[in-house]
DNA sequence: CGGGTTGTTGGCATAAAAGCCAACAATCAC
DNA sequence: GTGATTGTTGGCTTTTATGCCAACAACCCG
């Protein structure tokens, strides 16, 4: 493994990282249907104001969303909106049946 | 929020959760190619086999390998062979420009 | 059987994440 | 200015994840 393979994997690892918590999933859900503030992430996820707005930080590091300041509001908004879409991809995968090319591909023991 | 909800965000999570750690990622990329067994996965991990016996534990329970047993080996392969893709599908997504949507939908304050 | 190989499990120490409170900053409304 | 609203940050505790070692189980081979 090289090491720009260990950079890269790293930073995906950081990036499902910062998705994998269900509050935040949560909060990406909401934004697909447009910007929110702060306010109604929290009310929404039904945890403590500081709370959410540390879990808006990791999204934020991650690159997924973006804030903006409209006087004492901060509202949030997606970068991309394609994050759920490939969260919904993964788990409908999940539930087809084996890959059959990986059963063709010889075994996996010497 | 109903209580479905709150139990598919878990679910979601607790995958991408699985996911989120650049050994399993790379574990994830080489059964791409194939069945393995957890020694040659430990040596392109490069970490302790009980360590890598744990990773795959991890994905196991997470429903995205499966394994089977030669004698004294175990054969890990991937239960679906879209993993990475939906990763790679994430990643390049994020390089992407804001989403035009986003901006048409008023603002997300009160 | 006896020794070697391959994995798994339990246990433990360290590191990282999560969540709340208190304090603060910035803005608004009067 | 005064006071209220909205968020953010620092600090702290609790929980969870990670990784190695020791011990064990299962199998193979002679």
């Amino acid at each position: 493994m090289t090491d720009q393979d260990r950079k890269r994997l790293g930073r995906r690892a950081l990036l499902l990282k910062s998705l994998a918590h269900p509050s935040r999933l949560l909060i990406i859900e909401m934004l697909e249907h447009g910007p929110r503030c702060v306010g109604e992430l929290t009310e929404a996820v039904g945890a403590d104001i500081t709370t959410v707005s540390k879990h808006l930080l990791v999204l934020k590091r991650a690159g997924l969303v973006r804030d903006t300041k409209h006087g004492t509001y901060s509202e949030y908004a997606l970068v991309c909106g394609c994050v759920s879409h490939f969260v919904d991809c993964i788990e409908s995968g999940m539930k087809e049946e084996a890959a059959p090319g990986n059963r063709s591909k010889g075994r996996g023991v010497p």
